[in-house]
Order: C-alpha cells, then structure tokens, then sequence
DNA sequence: ATTTATTATCGCACTCAGTGTAATTTTGCA
DNA sequence: TGCAAAATTACACTGAGTGCGATAATAAAT
C-alpha cells in the first residue's frame, strides 16, 4: 500500500515523459544548428530515436515543437499571480503589478534564441502574434473573474490589449538590449511612458 | 505616337491582372463552398483555367489567395489617412479621428465571409493576428512622421498598439452583431470605452 | 503466472503544398 | 520578319502531415 496522494509515475509515464522532453531539446538543437526550415521531421526523429510515425505520436506538427520549448510556464503562472491581486485597485495598475512580479520569474535567456528562430519565417511569425492574443486572452479571463461585473468586461479587454501591448514593447526593448537590464525594469519604464500618453 | 502620361495597357498586362484576379474569385468562391482546407490547389487552377504550376507564378502560396481577396485597401489608405491629421492634437485623439473617416469608407460586407475563413484554421487564425501587427506598424510609421520628434516614438507606439487594440474591439462588436450599425459606431463606443480605463 | 486490455511504436502508402528545372508558347518590339 | 522577354506548362522532386493496420511493451485482471 502507497502513499494515497502521491501517486507513483510508472514506468510508461516516465518513457513518455522522457520521449516528449527528447524530442524538444534534439529538435530544438537542431532548429538552432540548421534553422527551421533546413531541419526535416525525419531528422527530429532520428536524433530522438524514434520513428516518423512516432513523432506525430506526441506532436503534431513541427511547429509544435518550437512552441512547446517557448512556453517557460509563463502562461500557466498568468491566471494564479492575476487572481492574486487585489480588486480595490485600478485594473491597469494591479495587472502591472502583476506583469512585473512575473516578468522576474519567467524571465529565460533561451527566450532570445526562440524569438530569432521565431522570426526566422512568416509562419513563424504570425504564429509568435497568435501566442500574444491567446495570452491576452487568459488575461483577460482572469480580470473577469477578478472584478466579475458584467458591465465592466469589455473594457477590462481593452485593459488587457494595453497591457499585452505595453508588454510587447518591454520585451522588444529588452531583447534590443539584448538583456542588459532585468525584464521588469523595461516593463516599469513601458508602463510609466503608458501613463504619460492619457 | 500615344498620349504620353496615359499608359495604355497592353495585352499581356491585361491578361496577367485578369488572370490575378480569376484566380482570386475563383478560389474564394472554392474556399466558401468547401472549406480552406478542403480546397486543393489542383481545384483552384482548374477553376481558374490554369496549370497547377502556373498558380505559383501569381500566388507564393495558398495563403496569399486569401489575404489578396481579403485587403480592401483599408491598409493603403491608412497612411495617407493619418498624414492628414493635423499634428496640433494628442496623437490618440488623432488616430481616433483617422480610423473612424477611415472605418466608413472601407467597411465591407465580404469581411464578414473573411473572417468566417480566417478562423477556420490555426495557421489563418494567426495569420490574421499577423496582418493586425503589420498594420500597427503601419500606423506607427506614419505616425513617427507627422510628430518626428524621435524622443516619443517609443509613445507613439503605444498609442498604435492601444488604437489597433480599440479597432480589434470594435471589429468583434460589429461582426458580433452582423454589422447592425456601421462600424464607425463602434469605434466610437470603444474610443469612449477606453478613455474612461485611465 | 497467464490471460487480457491499453498504450506505444512502427512501416507503408497516400495526399497535398511548394520548388527546381527546362522546354515551349505567347507577346512586345525593332 | 526576327529576336528577346515574359507566360505557360510538364515532370520530377522534397517535405509535412494522415490513415491504416500490424506488432511490441506495459498495466491490470484472473
């Protein structure tokens, strides 16, 4: 009898887990070595040491490789640190509180080496907007949770919009330094240029 | 001896534009019928009375047939648009003023019909993400212009950033209510909006 | 311990998007 | 008319992604 809580990873569990993990950091070497477009799916699976069949087996697509090496967790963290805050503040000045406290956790090295791959095609790209309105959007999920009048969502969504912007501009700006100072004093200084619009 | 300034088209110009633009019709009559997806590019160069490889030399892609029947000019017309405003007011009182002329005359049915295909696949859905960047830059461009003081490009952007996120709100009301009223209400409502979050 | 049900792996053959190449036809122009 | 540029085409290729069916590895049940 074992713990009831604590529930064992098996031995198929941990392949699985093993395999996915692989299949990210060979591919995500090989992205960097060759670029995107000049790796194959055939070469991901060899390096991983599993079949063709088999990669689509965890993946499905090779985009979905880059982008499962992208996410640091940030996203997961979002929902928690936004429903943390208080609502006897203004919106905009609790979901900067929010993004700074953040920013210093999640904030990666490997992060550049994503963006340049991510830039590297129009798929890419277009993709890298896409993950900004889906985080967007759990943002502003979490906001409607947090000040659930009904009235209030749309704007709470413009809310969101800035802050997501304000944040693009951050992290341009970090990466243009290429990391020189810690992301959230970007963010504090892209928040204050905010204000400064209004 | 022909008038000077008044270029005739010749045949081969005017055969090319006209088979740009049956391909186009075509395949967006193809798309509505069967889906994105299931619309192959051997079905839209039979349609469009061409070879399967001559498609490749009016389109890069399958994608770009889409997004060429999708512009209506709302992006060329953005620029000039915004030159226009006098420089003597806050830029988002500006920008405001510039997508709302703009927003009457560019307005059209058939984007409904767009934005129906563009959500149908990941790779569209981003893709429109993109096109939403594109022109924020646009517009930034311009704005850079008409206030050139390189000390606020950094504002200016975020001034983009919160009026293209204005306009992405004010383009869901309108397809959300089957463009009831014009859009330009819209973008009225949600100019408002945003101004009350500060 | 043996059977049974899942889950993981793989191979094969297929569709479809997109490219390289080289040949052929059409159009513009001297 | 003849010559150069542009348009069209066929053919063969790569590479991503899917459907299907077989086989092996693991977990669960008897």
């Amino acid at each position: 009898m074992k713990g009831a809580s604590e529930r064992q990873e098996g031995v198929r569990e941990r392949k699985r887990r093993e395999t996915y993990e692989r299949i990210i950091e060979k591919g995500l070497r090989l992205f960097v070595k060759n670029g995107y477009e000049g790796t194959t799916l055939d070469a991901i699976a060899e390096a991983a040491g599993i079949s063709r069949r088999t990669f689509f087996y965890y993946f499905k697509s090779k985009e979905d490789v880059l982008l499962a090496a992208h996410d640091s967790g940030f996203r997961q963290a979002l929902r928690p640190a936004m429903l943390d805050e208080s609502p006897d503040q203004a919106p905009l000045d609790a979901v900067q509180k929010c993004l700074i406290k953040l920013a210093s956790r999640y904030e990666t090295k490997e992060s550049v080496v994503f963006d340049r791959l991510m830039d590297s095609t129009a798929a890419l790209r277009a993709r890298k907007e896409a993950v900004f309105v889906e985080t967007e959007q759990i943002l502003w999920d979490a906001m409607c949770e947090l000040w659930p009048a009904p009235a209030r969502r749309d704007g709470l969504r413009l809310v969101a919009m800035v802050a997501m912007g304000t944040l693009r501009l951050a992290l341009d700006k970090w990466k243009q330094d290429d990391a020189a100072h810690p992301l959230a004093h970007y963010l504090r200084q892209a928040f204050t240029l905010l204000a400064k619009q209004f």
